[in-house]
DNA sequence: ATTTAATTTTATGGATCCACAAATATCGAG
DNA sequence: CTCGATATTTGTGGATCCATAAAATTAAAT
């Protein structure tokens, strides 16, 4: 997709990410065409794609408005993630890993233990462990060898908080966040384990409830 | 979406769905939007919606590829439908079901019943079969309330084979599609069996093992 | 004859135009 | 003053036009 249909999308994705356009919001094509210097043509792309990564739905017979995402969709996002991701560590533990897929795995845990050695959770922090983060799941993703898989979650990351890097730093209590970054470790670590011991069904228990770190483990970390 | 834009991408997933446009043959808007006799506008949309789907895929830097689905892709796209819907049978499980959707249930159950006990299957049930089975699914979609369940599974269904309905009867072997509805419809019976009753665990478990019948069941039943 | 450079062709992305449908405003009648 | 009918505005979907970037073909040079 050239660039400008693409800049679009991910404006109009950040947008409404950051509330500058409301849920239930009507979107019109002309002024946000105008907005953003282009003619209509790349915005009516971009609104279609949209409404296919569920952000935008049609308003009746006419045009589109920005969806409302309940707290119970954010949930049921994470859920989602939960399950999918727990598939696709199935999958990976179910066959033989790869040499390459084992320097990875290796690699990232150790990356990730240096950062929890450090003990100090420091706001620079945050951007490595999220990277560190992202680089587990997608081997794991990359594991499992499944396209449909990884379309899946793609798909299912586009609505807001239900990506795996979307915990949210509550830079207010650094203390509970470093927390969080302890347990999300040794949740990694189990699952690499598991993987490795080819126990496919711990391994995908272990990451379906590693998708909850982000919702229910708040409470207790305070 | 006006009609013919909508036309077009169900046209269009029908083609890729027969064959008539063979993985990796290449997409081109002029051609297509010629032969059904539209401009390019609504095939250009189609193209987008299409590659959000996974049918089609962007080659190299200009135009889109049908995209190939190999047996593995088949297989996963399954058991994604298998997590999710499993998901969606817990959820509701969780919950006491309302009366409306208890009706729902036990008039689809009934309807199915009616149909294994006449004991034939002739081609004309075929389409009896499908519609019930569809109704079955979409009411657990609809107990389970969640919007973010249901566009993944809309989203996943799309994939060739990957939807509930696409039990290929094999109308060679009439005797072992009937057993195969036979064996379907008593899944049917314990899911809603472990619905009714709150157990959540089993009713996802259930939910996940119905959605392999499509393909890990054919051999046992010649 | 083969490889490379240049030119032509072709296909896509973006802009604009047009027609139609839906929403809104205006006007008239009760 | 309110309700309804009609007119006007507004916004979307589809068609067409234009510019640009690939692809293909031809030409040229070694």
């Amino acid at each position: 997709m050239s660039q400008v249909n693409q800049s679009v999308i991910s404006q109009l994705r950040r947008f409404i990410r950051d509330g500058a356009f409301q849920p239930g919001a009507k979107m019109q094509e002309l002024p946000i065409a105008e907005q953003f210097g282009v003619s209509r043509t790349p915005v009516r792309m971009a609104f279609r794609v949209l409404e296919q990564e569920g952000l935008l739905e049609r308003s009746g017979k006419k045009g589109f408005v920005v969806r409302s995402i309940s707290q119970e969709d954010v949930v049921c996002g994470i859920e989602i993630r939960g399950v999918l991701e727990g598939l696709a560590a199935r999958r990976m533990a179910e066959k033989p890993v790869t040499e390459q897929h084992r320097q990875q795995l290796n690699a990232c845990l150790q990356d990730s233990e240096v950062l929890v050695r450090k003990g100090d959770f420091t706001e620079a922090l945050i951007a490595d462990w999220s990277d560190i983060n992202q680089r587990f799941h997608s081997i794991i993703l990359d594991g499992a060898g499944s396209r449909a898989i990884a379309d899946a979650i793609a798909r299912n990351n586009h609505l807001p908080f239900a990506s795996a890097d979307s915990i949210i730093m509550d830079t207010q209590h650094p203390d509970a966040e470093f927390r969080k970054v302890e347990i999300a470790h040794l949740q990694h670590q189990l699952i690499v384990q598991a993987i490795y011991e080819g126990d496919s069904v711990r391994a995908e228990m272990l990451m379906r409830e590693h998708a909850y770190i982000g919702i229910k483990y708040g409470q207790f970390l305070g």
